[in-house]
Order: C-alpha cells, then structure tokens, then sequence
DNA sequence: ATGGCTATCCATGTTTACCAGCTGGTAAA
C-alpha cells in the first residue's frame, strides 16, 4: 500500500471522526498524521520495515499500529466498522465546500441525504432552504458548489501527470536501443491539466519497450497493445499510451503529437497555400507528390520557412505569423531564475526552518529567497503575530549575515481582509523586505467589491507584490469574481508585481492572463508557494505558465540578480510615499 | 491520539466572514 492511500484512510477517519463529533484533539490526530504521511519523502512500508514509524512526529502507539496493520492486510477493522455507522457517500457531502460537519449530519438525518445527486434534488425542491438556520441563500451557495465539483472534468493537473510520465521514462530509457523518449501531447505543451499522457519514442527493437512498458509495476491495466502502440492504466487511473516510432519521421510525428489541434490546422492551412501537404510523416510538395521526412521538428518548421516554435506556444494565438516574421518571444527558462517571491517555513505552515529553506534555495543556484509566511489572519496556518514576525524577521536577518552564498529577504504573505485592508498597520509593512498580499477569506464578494478590495490593497504603498490573484484551486474551487483587466491596470498604475503561483493546483495567474498583463506592462514574480525544501522544485510549473504566456527573462521579475532586485523593491511606491 | 514534562498527567490551531435570526453557529482559510 502506497502512502498517498495510507493517508486517504486517515482523513476519512477524521472525517467520519469529525461527524460523530469524537474528541477534537484525536480528530487532529488523525489529520496530522494524514498530512505527515502525504509529505513523507520515503514509503512507509520501508519505515515499517526498518521499525521506524514511531520515529515519524505524530505517529504514535495506535497510528503505527493502524499503519501496521494496513501494510501487512490492506485493510484496517477501525476503519471499516467507523464506515459501516455512517451510509456510503456521506464523505461526497463533506467534499462540497460549504457543508461542514454539521450540515452533513443534519442533512443525513433530517432529510435521509448522503449523496450529492440527492442533496441536488433536496435543494432544488427547498427542502433544505427549509431547515432550521439554512436558509435560501446557503441553499443556493451550496448549489453552486456542487456544480463546481460537476464540471471539474476527468482532465488531472500537469503537476499530478508529469512525475507519473516522468517515471515512466526513466525506467523505460534504460533499455537498450531506446531514443528519444519524451512526453507529447498537452503535457508537452505544459498545459495546466493533462487528458491521457502520450509518450513518443524510437528504438531499435520497438516491440520489446513496448514489452517492457505493458510489464511496469505501476501499469494495472492493460488497454491496447500492439508492435508498435500501448495503452495502459497506471495506479491513479492515469491512461497512458506509448509510441514507439520510426527514426526517419520522428521530427514530424513528434510535432503532430504535440498539437495543439488548433496550431497544427493552422499550420496545415498555411502549408496548403503554399503548395505543401502536411501529415504526421512528413511533408509533401503537392508538385512532386514525393514525401519529406523529417527526423527533428527544427527541421521541419524551417521546411515551412518557419522559426522552430517551442511547444508552449503552440496554441493557435498567432504564434506561426511570429515564427513567419523571425519574431517568436527568447522564452523565459528555468535556468533564468535567480531566486523565489514565495516560501514558506515552520513559523506558519511549511515544514522546514528557514534554513532548510535557504540551503535547499541555495543547492537551486539561487540568488536570494523571499521568506513570505502567512500573517495572523490565516489562524489556521498558525500565522504570525506583529510580534512573532519581528522575531522572525530578527531570525531572517541573522541568519543573512550568517550565510554569505544567498540573500535572504523578510516577506510576509499578508491577508488582504474583506475590506481592502490589511493584516498589519502600516507601519509595520515598513520592517518587511517584501510584502505579498493575498485573498484568503470572504472569496463570495462580487465583482465590483472583490475588485475594489484588491485594487485597494494594491494602492497600499507598502505592497510590492499580489499572490495568486484569481485564488484557483483546479478542478477545486472556482476563481474569485474579479475584473482580472482592471487588477492588471491598477498593477502597473501602482508597480505592483503580480504572482504567478507555480503550486500545480493553483498555476495562478494562469497563461492567458500573463498574456495579456505581459502586454500591458505588469511586472511579473512567479512564486512557488513551497510548504517544504522539496517544493521549491515546483519552479518549473509556474516556469510553464510563464512560457505559455509568451514571457522572455526580462518580463519576469526573478530572473533579475539581487542588486536588481533590491533596486525594483526600493523603487516601488513605498519610497515615494516616504518622500 | 500524541508528545512533553508537571507523568499513570495534561495541553493540544485561530481568525474572519457569512448567514439566519437578531447573537451566535458554522465553515473556510
């Protein structure tokens, strides 16, 4: 049993715990241990093993005895006869934001309801606007929360779908004769969710990679297999279909893989005004009738008398007439990035101390990091009181002068409250290097509110930057009602960065909004919002987004050296308010 | 249920906002 599983257990068993209204300190427990068991970097089967799980903060005598016995069974009785006292379904309710404990049990018992299907058919007949202190207006939000969870689609995100890949090809490369393994499709395009993974390969004796792909011990199911072609499940329902190619096209196949559909109808239109015929083989000038193949994909758009363009930009938004003109976008890497807007430590609700942080941002080739815990509002992350961020800010500061190979700077990430102020007075933004403001609360506010909140927030001099403007949770929670044009404008009137949150369930903003507020000048940060050393290796995905928003070095604010950096934060508004 | 110090014990995440009914329960973050 995987620890991802291991850990669903026990925050079902919160869960139900928490209905039965069990003993809070045990229900946190739980949940506790759930969290720990998810962020565990080894299997707990080779801690058990080892006789190690007790060592494990928050796993004690009952939990490693619960982990015990769903190791050497694959089942656990507590859980099982804690799920026979509730119907089946009654943790779909709890998965609707909105219901809570409470309401779950109150629905159960008042109305029989212990699915959503039903809950849906209560409220639309007002049943439950009925109840005792629920009324129209909860109905209603609850309404739109379960049609939230309907849309999300069977589409996962990339950061769920690329180490799966990625396994994948490490253990397939290690076979002789195997070339060229790399993932198409959306996933190659690092598009925020992935349908089906499709990985494309060449090999000297393609049916046996094949072979070997059908008999990974990840794969549960085998869909499709044939000499050339696979298709399986792997562990968590993920399809993914292997093909293996010939050498002599790969260049073309590989670029028809990767699409998009909209880019590659484009791509034909064009070849077709041109005389050319396109296919996944190869090019054919209608002329001769003789096809072209093409072993790179470089030389198949110079074929087309096009610049090579990268595969985030292959979307259908103009980027053949770029590539036609010699003036695709020198794209924004990895290797530009100089340091991270957005981290956070064990003072609020990361992991690791500010030094592991700083040492992990360090091992990076980072320059310098921002420490951007949460303020006292988010009381659940354990944020910091005026007076615990001054000791933080005082560890910061120490700890900076202690470390010459990377510059550390003091961040907060700061609630933006309901109205448009903020979680410390003024004066005290004025002690913090790096001031990331941030919507956790009051996420229902129409446009018109949500929009003057933030943009009031953004006119706070002390605020240098905006963190996950939309709020987006993927396939979680739908984005705050914002006018995301008017955010980008009041941005750039107040210079203040927005944040593109590389957090694979959030990628917020998301590529087309770091589209547009590239065009209009927004200065860009992208965080990675890391809870742990391990996260800072997230950079990739906002990375990503920042890519498919045709973004170069110099639009993205990380990228710049530290000298450059100091220089951007003294420069904002702050110091012309002290002026 | 866990872990730490006072141990056969005791403390353990908190603030904000919304909504239903006119102060406080419930949920979210």
């Amino acid at each position: 049993m995987k620890n991802a599983a291991i850990a669903q257990v026990f925050r079902d068993m919160a869960d139900l715990l928490e209905l039965k209204e069990d003993n809070p300190f045990k229900i946190r427990a739980y949940q506790r241990a759930s969290h720990t068991i998810d962020d565990l970097p080894v299997e707990l089967e080779q801690v058990m093993d080892e006789g190690r799980l007790r060592e494990i903060h928050g796993i004690g005598e009952a939990i490693a005895r619960k982990i015990t016995e769903l190791l050497t069974t694959g089942r656990l009785e507590a859980y099982e006869k804690l799920r026979s006292e509730f119907p089946e379904g009654i943790n779909e309710l709890l998965a609707v934001q909105g219901i809570g404990p409470k309401t779950a049990v109150r629905l159960y018992n008042e109305l029989g309801i212990s699915n959503v299907d039903d809950l849906e058919k209560a409220i639309r007949d007002g049943q439950v606007a009925g109840l005792y202190r629920l009324g129209e207006k909860t109905a209603e939000n609850i309404l739109r929360h379960i049609q939230t969870l309907r849309r999300k689609d069977a589409r996962v995100p990339l950061g769920r779908a690329l180490p799966v890949a990625e396994e994948i090809i490490s253990e397939l490369g290690s076979i002789a004769g195997v070339h060229n393994l790399t993932p198409a499709g959306s996933m190659r395009r690092f598009k925020e969710t992935i349908g089906d993974i499709d990985i494309m390969g060449t090999a000297d004796d393609p049916e046996s990679v094949i072979k070997a792909f059908a008999r990974l011990p990840q794969v549960e199911e085998v869909l499709a297999k044939g000499a050339t072609k696979a298709s399986v499940i792997v562990g968590d329902g993920l399809q993914v279909d292997l093909r293996m190619v010939e050498h002599d096209s790969y260049g073309s196949l590989l670029q028809h893989f990767t699409g998009s559909k909209e880019h590659n109808v484009a791509l034909r239109d064009r070849a077709v005004r041109q005389g050319l015929s396109l296919s996944e083989y190869g090019i054919t000038p209608v002329r001769t009738g003789k096809l072209e193949k093409f072993t790179s994909e470089e030389a198949f758009y110079g074929r087309l008398g096009l610049q090579y363009i990268p595969p985030e930009l292959r979307e259908g938004r103009n980027e053949i007439e770029a590539a036609e003109k010699n003036d695709l976008p020198d794209l924004v890497e990895v290797s530009d990035i100089k340091g991270d807007f957005h981290v956070h430590t064990e003072w609020s609700d990361g992991h690791d101390s500010i030094e592991a942080m700083a040492n992990a941002a360090r091992d990076r080739g980072y320059q310098y990091l921002v420490i951007a815990d949460h303020s006292a509002g988010r009381g659940i992350a354990h944020g910091l009181s005026v007076e615990r961020l001054r000791q933080q800010i005082a560890e910061i500061r120490a700890l900076d002068k202690r470390l010459d190979d990377i510059r550390l700077f003091a961040g907060i990430e700061i609630d933006i409250r309901a109205d448009g102020t903020l979680d410390y007075p003024d004066e005290v933004l004025q002690e913090i290097d790096v001031v990331v403001a941030a919507v956790h609360s009051a996420m229902g506010q129409d446009s018109e509110k949500m929009t003057g909140r933030i943009i009031r927030a953004l006119e706070n001099p002390g605020v240098h930057i905006l963190a996950h403007p939309t709020c987006r949770l993927i396939g979680v929670r739908e984005p705050i009602d914002v006018d995301i044009e008017e955010i980008f404008r009041a941005a750039v009137r107040t210079n203040t960065a927005l944040e593109i949150n590389a957090m694979p369930d959030r990628l917020d903003l998301k590529d087309i909004h770091v589209l547009r507020a590239r065009e209009l000048g927004v200065k860009l940060t992208i965080g990675t919002d890391a809870h742990s050393a391990d996260s800072l290796g997230l950079m990739r995905f906002g990375v990503g987004v920042a890519r498919r928003g045709w973004c170069q070095p110099e639009h993205i604010l990380n990228t710049r050296s530290v000298e450059e950096l100091g220089k951007f934060l003294r420069q904002t508004h702050r110091e012309g308010v002290r002026n």
